[in-house]
DNA sequence: TGAAAACAGTACCTGAATGGTCCTGATTGC
DNA sequence: GCAATCAGGACCATTCAGGTACTGTTTTCA
């Protein structure tokens, strides 16, 4: 169904409620489990991702949280799906991967994917979160 | 990793080769299955299924065979895509799926994908089989 | 008329990947 | 020192795609 990971799409959720916190105020991910209605480990475990990609950043101790790195209008869709889901490819077939298929000789195309990668990575980086957070400014007019 | 299926990869080499058929001539899905080194059920599948979207034609008998309905620069890839993997929607809890998530009622993103799904479909439906087969013509020109 | 060839449809099985949970450690503040 | 929180990893269950097999129907040829 070319759907991408569920957890992306909480990640996408978590991110707009960071985005309500305090400037410089901080986020606890039991509190964002909370507002958002999901699992606590879920909620945890995507903060944890996108701190690893660097989108979020944690602050340990006491008064720890989460906190943005960057405002979600500066934050492109591809980032968070890049962080979660992996790149974007949308086959095995494409690039380096050798090996994985049986009919690599015979492909005819056998690298070909490429082109439509680029179309969706493009696609996709002209929209940020912002855009799906509730401002549709320039959402969907990155393809015109 | 945004993939799609490989059965979708498969209907792709599969269609480039049936257009190497004489006019008015049919492949076999076993012949098919040689040309392209994949197992014969599997080419079997893909060619029912795409026969089922009227990509392609079959014709029983024993002369019988599989041809193509319309050109392949005529085939956007969405057409593909949409007859194997189902329609183009990046998440589940897009438009009228109510129900799956949890997170329904304090959701920000509720229904926002859709310009996202819209982007995507784009970006595809510029895109041909025939740009994939060996001729990039217009590929990753759609986004621009 | 019979047999063979090929598509059509369905049903089942297996394997991998996602989604979700939990546990243990490191860090910070009180 | 204790509590709270993040960090990291391991673990299990479920789901779904991928693949296979079977049976039925249609058409051609001997
Ligand atoms: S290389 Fe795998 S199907 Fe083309
Ligand atoms: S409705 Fe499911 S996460 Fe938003």
């Amino acid at each position: 169904m070319l759907r991408l990971s569920k957890l992306t799409d909480y990640a996408v959720v978590v991110l707009t409620r960071l985005e309500e916190a305090e400037e410089g105020g901080v986020l606890t991910a039991p509190g964002l489990a909370a507002a958002t209605g999901l699992g606590e480990p879920t909620v945890s475990k995507v903060l944890k991702i996108l701190s690893h990609a660097g989108l979020v950043e944690g602050r340990r101790g006491a008064l720890g949280g989460y906190r943005l790195t960057r405002p979600l209008a500066a934050m492109p869709l591809t980032d968070v799906i890049a962080a979660i889901d992996g790149p974007i490819a949308l086959t095995a077939c494409v690039d380096n991967s050798i090996g994985v298929c049986d009919a690599e000789a015979t492909c005819p195309v056998r690298g070909r994917w490429d082109p439509v990668n680029d179309a969706i990575r493009r696609a996709l980086s002209g929209i940020s979160i912002a855009d799906l957070a509730g401002a549709p400014q320039r959402a969907a007019l990155a393809a015109e």
